[in-house]
DNA sequence: CTGTTAGCGCATTCAT
DNA sequence: ATGAATGCGCTAACAG
């Protein structure tokens, strides 16, 4: 049913040119006459000409797509992340071709490979589980961006914020608030792809109360996994400790939401009895009750940004370490002591 | 830094055999010497040889791919269906293109147009609003699946659950805890010949309460977008209208949320003033204040599902449709009435 | 069973 | 500025 597949020939016929002119107006190089130029550009649309990406690949070297690896499609986070990669690609001649890495190296490997064999022209990750050894190998041969993630040696592809600061920020918060025993929700420091975010958040929490001369509490400070439910359970052990507690800082919202539930089973109201804060902003923390005070990360800002700087990569333009700025979200979560 | 690329005429000249011989026992296809087939087999593994998969797809006019196009990275439902994608292609030689229709049609409309010109072999739409015309052209194109949408014309190709009972046996649970002036939040159910979930929800609703001899009261009926914003605007309208309501349901769990917070700032107690129940069972359905009743789809499986079927298509085989069912997740946001 | 050959559609020298 | 020719790496007839 399907009319013979149309290639560049025939608009070349069409347009009485010979095929490399029309190659060429179409790749967009050097001059070529205006009146063929029209000519071509005419049939290319009456002839709803599509090229085939496949030829060009071959011919060229060139895939026009850029690989992204993420680590969790469904993570509020990563997903924005995505979003402003989409945004920041969508006037562009490049596609994304995506791949999840479920927080597993084996898994990451396998789609880097796959990336690999289709010649993506670059590559970004959004945080990811590879040693620092593979992702300099792999950024030596192909462009690389990677977000959410810092690595030392490739500091100059990285875009990130300043965890430290913004989880600073949230416990002066507290303080200023009133708050003095503060508790803290982090999570395992070794575990790689979170091990720069969450750790810098822990640190910034120690600074602050150092700064304000608060002497930590290691009893106040319990470990998770970054998912809901150990969320709950960083609570039923901070309650079990009988340690005295004002606000809980969980170092991601869905901790914070676990923390929350366990809470509401326990009677304890928030922000009444205690104050409660998370971190990420994601979509939902708008609308727990009651909503709750967090720190908002530029995600799609930061995916956008990605995407450009790729392009730019891929250009041969050289990029420079981009940093965003974290936003303190207030909401009704914590309450001010007098 | 990096040794020409090494291509199927290498291995052929290792493996003492012609470069059509390499390609016999690469694609898997008719009877090679048992001997020359290791030789080749051992050549490629010795020299690391990556097929170009533009030649491949040049020479054979398959690309290895399936389209996915999803419409919201970051919800969860869409998220799950599209994890069990990933899950079900995962062993075959397939890789998974996707792209976001954001609600869009024109983006859509767009992201269909990139498969297309990439020469994807499959396409799996996750919901969607292209017209039920362009779906049926595009099925005569090209093997498609669709998840999480109901087209007629193409209902062998559409994996899905029976939204009509799951939304029948939600109502009836409500009215048998008592319920009789049961609210229902819904969205537009456009395009005529398409009935689309929430449509089907609606008309669950709507039977429930006629089997239960209850008239329905239009004005208990708001509409939305399926966003959380909207289902709070929707508790504001149907606050306003001053009918007398025990119990809200909304068609999906953002909704539901959204309803959750307008009910919190006009100081409404959930459960005990009214009840609120939701659809989908996202990730924090279980984590909200009170965690919220809704219905869960198996979205993990649906995505298998459809990895599945449309490679199974691809294949050639005849398909048939498939219909999950669903679960009615009791929690704590329903009062029952004496 | 296996080698030879002819494209697949396009980018790119190389001439003109 | 433009046309002709070459080849990208591989698959698929086509012969043996």
């Amino acid at each position: 049913m399907s009319s013979r597949k149309i290639t560049i020939e025939d608009i070349a016929q069409k347009a009485n040119v010979s095929i490399s002119t029309v190659s060429r107006v179409l790749r967009k190089s050097s001059g070529v006459a205006a009146d063929k130029r029209e000519a071509v550009l005419q049939a290319v649309t009456a002839l709803d000409y599509r090229p085939n990406i496949f030829a060009q690949g071959l011919a060229s070297g060139q895939s026009m797509t850029i690989g992204v690896i993420t680590q969790n499609f469904g993570s509020p986070f990563y997903d924005g992340i995505l979003q402003g990669i989409l945004l920041g690609l969508e006037k562009s001649d490049y596609s994304p071709l995506f791949a999840d890495g479920r927080w597993n190296e084996n898994i990451e490997q396998h789609a880097l490979q796959t990336f690999v064999d289709r010649r993506v022209d670059g590559l970004i990750f959004v945080g990811g589980q590879l040693p620092e050894a593979d992702m300099v190998a792999v950024a030596h041969k192909t462009p690389l961006i990677l977000v959410g993630r810092t690595i030392a040696s490739l500091a100059e592809n990285c875009i990130h914020i300043d965890n430290f600061q913004a989880s600073y920020e949230m416990t002066r918060y507290l303080l200023e608030m009133g708050h003095r025993h503060i508790a803290h929700i982090t999570a395992q420091m070794h575990y790689q792809n979170t091990v720069s975010d969450v750790a810098q958040r822990y640190a910034g929490y120690v600074q602050a109360l150092a700064d304000a001369g608060i002497t930590l509490d290691p009893q106040l400070v319990v470990e998770g996994n970054m998912l809901q439910q150990s969320g709950a359970l960083a609570v039923e052990m901070l309650l079990m400790q009988k340690r005295p507690f004002t606000a809980i800082f969980a170092a991601n919202d869905q901790m914070a939401f676990g923390a929350r539930l366990a809470l509401y089973r326990r009677g304890i109201r928030v922000p009444d009895d205690v104050s409660l804060v998370g971190f990420d902003d994601e979509m939902t923390a708008a609308y727990t009750i009651p909503p709750l005070t967090t720190v908002r990360q530029p995600s799609v800002e930061m995916g956008r940004a990605a995407a450009v700087a790729i392009m730019g990569l891929m250009d041969g333009q050289p990029v420079s370490q981009q940093i965003f700025s974290s936003q303190l979200i207030v909401r009704e979560s914590v309450l001010r002591l007098r």
